[in-house]
DNA sequence: GCCGTTTTCGGCCCGACTGTTTTCAGTCG
């Protein structure tokens, strides 16, 4: 089992203890345990062959001997003792927005509801109002809310599949008979919510990868396999492709398989596969199609065709571009990590700066921070630059909530002391548009703000973005100097590529940042860089790739 | 269920909003 399959068993135990409305603590108990698996740097199977699943924070006897049998077995006796309770559709149904444990309680008791299809038909019998605590309006978000799961379904994220993709692929590379190997379609594209990994092999014996494919550990059922392919499901129910081509038309697949369907449509074009078999390289294939090379996250229906034809092209960002990280929380708020752990990991990440940039004191349930502890935090960070060798620098930052009416968490002499102000919603997400736009336009507007953090505090899968008129913003943003920002997070990648393409049109600054909550956090920027590529940004529309100097000039702008 | 040199038992983040109510329970971040 993978850290992330038994985290979410740890997550599902501690959702059903609570709506069982078990020992609030046993609860949070079973949270916590399940956030420090996920976070884990290392596989748990490493920590079980040192015996030290103990060791893992709010992990004590009882969930490390779950672990362990977990980690043994593949599966847990209590879980599923559990599950005989409370069945996994009813888990399910927490996935709706508004719907609490509590709600979910009384639906399943009521109603005998256990799946989210059954639970989409109670609300369209009108048999949500009539429970005891819930009422039409009830009823009618949840609706709503059954939409935003549909639209998705069977849709996961990036950052869950590609990771898993990464695992397949580094197995399958350690047969013989792969010659070539990459992941392909919509992953490779950088899309933020994909419906499969695809994985392109070249080999000159397809049936000793297939066995392959069949003896790795992360593939859970075979589904089907035809001449020249195989499918299958990894964990969390995640459906793979493993395409197989003789090597020499490896490239000329790579480039057939990465791109959208319309992207092949028009790529393709009049091309005959004598054309381009045997091509080196994906350039070489491009080439003998009358194209310059087009990067793989703008392989999509997006006029880049055309503009491969007249050799346009801008050269896209890249991860080694970026210079530091304008988003990092750390244990003075709700991350984890000390900001003197977050310096060494920003160092090896290669980085010239960071910016510390906790919750302010609104949000208290993150441990916000007051004015009294932001200036505390502010002379340690005075002592870790004094302290620093060599050419890096920590700013001192802040993400300051927006408030209802747009005034911001924090005074405006306290903001201007700061190097680094992101301001951010993270509450009243169903004001109305204009409302909504007005509230932002006003932060933009403050003169001490530099960055607007994730800009529709959409989180895939789960809540829709609140909804803004992009363009006043955007003009906003542009005319008073504030950056916008990807947050790579993967469950937000917010802004999105479309909205980044847009911001750049409209010459708006863009930061590129982790929102790290967890030193290993730091990394996610692989997936908002993927973002910004699709967005066709290159390195100057990001202020974080700038040197420190260019960096400040923009920051007291 | 976890945790601890002030503790091996008694603690363990909270504040605001929303919807259902008629004074508050449930959800969210």
């Amino acid at each position: 089992m993978t850290n992330r399959e038994v985290a979410r068993i740890l997550d599902r135990i501690a959702d059903i203890l609570q709506i069982k409305e078990e020992n609030p603590f046993k609860v949070r108990a079973y949270k916590k345990a399940a956030r420090s698996v996920y976070h884990l740097d290392e596989d748990l199977h490493r920590y079980y062959e040192r015996d030290r699943i103990g060791d893992i924070p709010g992990v004590g006897k009882a969930i490390k001997a779950q672990i362990e049998e977990m980690l043994e077995k593949g599966s847990c006796e209590y879980y599923e003792g559990l599950l005989l309770e409370v069945p996994e559709g009813v888990l399910d149904m927490l996935r709706i927005p508004g719907l609490g444990h509590k709600s979910v309680k009384t639906i399943y008791d009521n109603l005998g509801i256990d799946s989210l299809d059954e639970l989409l038909k109670a609300t369209e019998e009108k048999k949500i109002r009539s429970l005891p605590g819930l009422g039409a309006k009830t009823e009618y978000n949840i609706k709503k809310g059954m939409e935003l799961l549909t639209r998705s379904e069977g849709k996961v994220t990036l950052g869950l599949a590609l990771p898993l993709a990464e695992s397949l692929l580094s197995f399958l590379r350690e047969s013989k008979a792969v010659q070539q190997i990459n992941i392909v379609g919509s992953i490779r594209r950088g899309k933020s919510l994909v419906s499969d990994i695809d994985i392109l092999v070249a080999s000159n014996d397809f049936n000793a990868v297939f066995d392959q494919v069949r003896n790795c550990r992360d593939v859970k059922k075979i589904l089907k396999q035809g001449k020249d392919y195989i499918s299958g499901q990894l964990s969390f129910g995640v459906v793979f492709e493993v395409i197989l081509v003789p090597p020499k038309a490896y490239y000329p697949a790579l480039v057939w398989t990465t791109g959208s369907k319309e992207f092949r449509l028009k790529a393709f074009k009049d091309s005959n596969p004598d054309q381009i078999i045997g091509a080196a390289s994906e350039e070489e294939v491009f080439s003998r199609l009358g194209l310059n090379y087009i990067p793989p996250e703008i392989r999509e229906d997006n006029g880049l065709v055309e503009l491969g034809r007249s050799g346009q092209l801008s050269r896209l960002l890249t991860q080694n571009d970026l210079k530091g990280d304008l988003h990092i929380h750390s244990d003075w708020s709700d991350g984890a990590a000390k900001i003197q752990d977050t310096v060494i990991a920003a160092q090896t990440m290669g980085y010239h700066y960071v910016a510390i940039t906790d919750h302010s004191k609104t949000l208290s349930i993150s441990g916000g921070l007051n004015e009294e502890h932001l200036k505390a935090q502010g002379q340690v960070i005075d002592a870790i630059n004094n302290n620093l060798k060599g050419d890096f620098y920590v700013f001192k930052g802040i993400e300051v909530d927006i408030l209802k009416d747009g005034r911001l968490d924090f005074e405006d002499p306290i903001l201007k002391d700061l190097d680094v102000v992101i301001a951010s919603i993270h509450s009243h997400f169903n004001l109305d548009k204009d409302k909504q736009t007005e509230r932002i336009l006003k932060a933009i507007t403050n003169g001490n703000v530099d960055i607007i953090g994730h800009l529709t505090g959409r989180l895939l899968n789960r809540r829709s973005g609140y909804e803004v008129y992009l363009d006043p913003i955007l003009e906003a943003a542009a005319q008073n100097h504030v950056a916008l920002e990807i947050n790579s997070h993967p469950d937000r990648l917010d802004i999105d590529a479309e909205v980044a393409r847009k911001a750049k049109q409209y010459g708006v600054e863009i930061a590129i940042n982790s929102d790290a909550h967890h030193k290993d956090d730091m990394k996610l920027v692989r997936y908002g860089i993927m973002n910004a590529r699709r967005g066709w940004l290159e390195a100057e529309d990001v202020i974080n790739t700038w040197d420190r100097q260019r960096l400040i000039d923009f920051l007291k702008e």
